[in-house]
Formats: C-alpha cells, sequence, structure tokens
DNA sequence: CTGGATCCGGTGGGATACTG
DNA sequence: CAGTATCCCACCGGATCCAG
C-alpha cells in the first residue's frame, strides 16, 4: 500500500510517533492501565496518550482489554506482532543506559516499585 | 542537565527528529552530500533536511565538512559518537526490511540508481 | 548550479475542562 | 478512571529569495 522510499521507513511509520517508543517500552516489561502509562509519562498529555495508543493499536502491536465494570478499567499489553519490535526496544534502550547524563547519578529513576505505581497518593 | 522518566528517552532526544532516522540510515551507508540526501529523501523540504542535520551535528552525531569551492560541495558523515548508533540503525533497518509491504515484490525500491529516481513511473 | 535562509499558512500537539 | 472536546500556539511544509 504505501511506497517507502528506504525500508527503515516502514519501522518509522509503527514506532515513529513522538512516544510510541516510550509507551512500547514501558508495556515490553509488563502489561499496563491507562493511569499507569499516564504516572509512567509525566509529559504525556491524555490526548496523545490515547491517540498513540490507538495508532499502536490499529497497527497491531498493541492490544487493549476492556473490563466492563466500575470504575472503569483498561489494559494495554503488547501483541506477538509488538514483540517483534523487542530487539529495536532493547538496542534503543541500552544506548540509552549508556549515554544518559544522570541528573542524579546515584539515583534509580526507572526501577520504582511497581506497587508504589497504583496507591501514589496525588496530592 | 536534562531530566528523563525512562533511559529511552535519551536516546530519542538524538534521533527522534522526524527524519533523522532515516538521514542516519543513508550516512551509515556512506558520506553524503545535500544534494544527495534531498534525493535520496524525496519527501523532506530543503529546510527540515538543513534543520535535521544541524540538530544531528550539535549533538555530535554527524560531522559536516565545508568546500570552499565554486559550486559549493558539503558532505555529511556519522562521527565516532553516531557511530555508536549502529546497532539501533541496524535493527530498525532489519524490521524494516522484515515487515515492508512491498509493492513491488520482485523490484528493490532501495538500491535504484541514483539518476532513475526522478523519472520513476507511478504505475 | 548548489546550499541555505526567510516569510507565511496549515497542522499537530499541549493545557484545560467536561462526560460516562 | 478512561476518554472526549475545545482552544491555542509551536512547528512543519511550500514557495521564494540570497550567497558563493
Amino acid at each position: 500500500m504505501k511506497k517507502y522510499n528506504i525500508p527503515v521507513e516502514a519501522a518509522l511509520e509503527v514506532i515513529g510517533g513522538k512516544w510510541k517508543v516510550v509507551i512500547l517500552c514501558h508495556l515490553i516489561k509488563s502489561t499496563r492501565r491507562t493511569g499507569e502509562l499516564k504516572r509512567l509519562m509525566p509529559g504525556i498529555t491524555q490526548k496523545m496518550l490515547t491517540q498513540q495508543l490507538r495508532e499502536l493499536e490499529e497497527d497491531g502491536v498493541i492490544m487493549r482489554k476492556v473490563y466492563n465494570q466500575v470504575p472503569p478499567k483498561v489494559e494495554y499489553s503488547l501483541t506477538e506482532y509488538g514483540w517483534s519490535l523487542k530487539e529495536i526496544l532493547d538496542s534503543l534502550c541500552a544506548w540509552g543506559e549508556q549515554h544518559i547524563e544522570r541528573v542524579y547519578p546515584d539515583k534509580n529513576e526507572v526501577l520504582l516499585p511497581e506497587a508504589s505505581l497504583d496507591e501514589m497518593p496525588l496530592h
């Protein structure tokens, strides 16, 4: 359908969105609810989050599972097709870890205990 | 200086630009003049090309070599720091090649002789 | 003729408030 | 809690102009 000038554009079409790689890097570690993703990405807007998630879903990279309950619950996870991106995401993450300028050199900003994410006080 | 919520953002800060990965994928194969890059990326604007090249240069990923001659000649190439991105670019290109929907299955759309890029029939 | 800069109009993304 | 609607501005695209 699409004509690419160079094959890598096919990859960028899927993960080239502004926040998609970050989203996928979170989902590669574990299934996440919408609010969890929002907390993991303080810089992102609701609008952009849902938009990027929809596009990833349309491209078959992630799955959206809706629980019919109140309050609403939606979970996002990688599809098998999405897992084919693992090597890309791994190399991106590895490069970032090697070349990041750490503001708090002794503090791990990433691997917070997951349990604390849900009960984080909202004040 | 910058605070990242996840290390991979450090990588996206460098290669996250709209055309940067494509540019780097071309430069990883060989040094290129401005006009060559322009021809290899029919979709890009002169303005965006120079802008993305400037940003890549500021981030120390590519080098800009100016020949003082008429007509002007400028060559872009990867720096040693830029070569540290090779693994990322390779995995991106490999994924693209595997998952591209080939419009002309038996035709290699990439390694066309440069001269024919402008006159390619659109049927 | 190549490489680049500038000006202007349309679009994508941010902030906020609202609905179920 | 998840998602939508609205407004607004920075950014991108296209055309044009400039230097060598």
